[in-house]
DNA sequence: GAAGCTGATTCAATGAATGAACCTAGGGTG
DNA sequence: CACCCTAGGTTCATTCATTGAATCAGCTTC
């Protein structure tokens, strides 16, 4: 009988006086962080994160009860019959995007052979920079407006539906379309 | 097959094709981040490291040889006898910050009470943007050109020495000032 | 030669992640 | 009604990582 209410010494870094550290306890989770970007990319729904991100079934309860009540998604109810829920990423996790631009950036530049994916302002189609701004524009752009582009790199034929939708060019925030009927090829 | 030896399949994020992915990989793991963090604050030395982060010794071998590996940190000999070895952080490391600016001011906006720090431009003392910008001047800061500037949220006597001479304002990547000789009070 | 500093490694106990199986509630079809 | 399907989970045994304490090794100073 250990437990503290809260966050156990130890289990967190607790000693750390530091708002990177608080924003790890967050976010620097296993998967966490992979959970918001595909929230960015506009998936929703429990399933379509299963199986894009093939994360364990009970890890991704966890992550996405735990950003549900960090307030970083929001559990909606889509339908009521039968009863469904998707989780919507709100502004506080929205504002993670430059956080995450940038760290895509990092991985691209150091450890990535081809561009997997770019993203553009949707206005004049300039590719982002470091944190998410516009260069030709000078502005910062909303994530709104932000286009995601995929690039040479990518599997042209992915195992699963999500990352197939992916393939196509898509603004982020938009949902993604979810396939109307079973129609297999 | 995007496999890259040396991870396994089911341990990393080998099915992500996403620079992210790629990134977490590398930096992903706890306490890593935070090691980056130090290093940028400057501090290299095992011991250093060990006090300041309160992390197992064991993590922290493992994280610093993992970091070396990765080109992120760089182990160098800074004396030779005795020898001893200090982790200085590389150019593919100082390249993060822009991602951990970005997260540090996120985790300050949305979970902070009080300022714990403030980054501003050596040249202008502005403080720096979302990914370390500078707003005064319109130019990306060279990390050798921010001040690390503590705030009044800080303990004002904290238990580890590294903790106690972070109180100062002081640069980044310039190296922490080693105490030279006990002097208790 | 005893003690200290630095930079580790080893080890038992705990906690988290994984993957497979199972569960639940509501629909749709025959 | 019986049956299967889908979406969104929970449970559980196994594996893996983290933790904290103890120990070690090389070198120096007293």
């Amino acid at each position: 009988m250990v437990t503290v209410d809260g966050m156990a010494l130890g289990r967190d870094y607790a000693t750390q006086e530091c708002s990177i550290a608080r924003a790890l306890e967050v976010v620097g989770e296993r998967w966490t962080l992979l959970v918001i970007r595909d929230a960015l990319y506009g998936v929703r729904r429990y399933n379509d994160f299963l199986v894009h991100l093939g994360i364990p079934r009970a890890v991704l309860a966890a992550r996405l009860q735990t950003l549900t009540a960090e307030g970083i998604l929001d559990k909606r109810r889509y339908q009521e019959s039968p009863p469904r829920d998707e989780y919507v990423i709100t502004d506080r996790g929205i504002a993670l995007w430059p956080t995450l631009r940038s760290l895509g950036l990092w991985g691209r530049e150091h450890f990535g052979e081809a561009p997997l994916r770019t993203f553009q302002h949707s206005v004049c189609g300039t590719e982002l920079g470091t944190y998410g701004e516009c260069p030709t524009c000078a502005t910062a752009v909303p994530v709104e407006d932000v286009v995601m582009v995929p690039g040479p790199g990518l599997d042209p034929d992915p195992a699963d539906p999500i990352s197939r939708i992916l393939l196509k060019p898509k603004r982020l925030l938009e949902p993604i379309e979810q396939p109307a009927a079973a129609d297999p090829v």
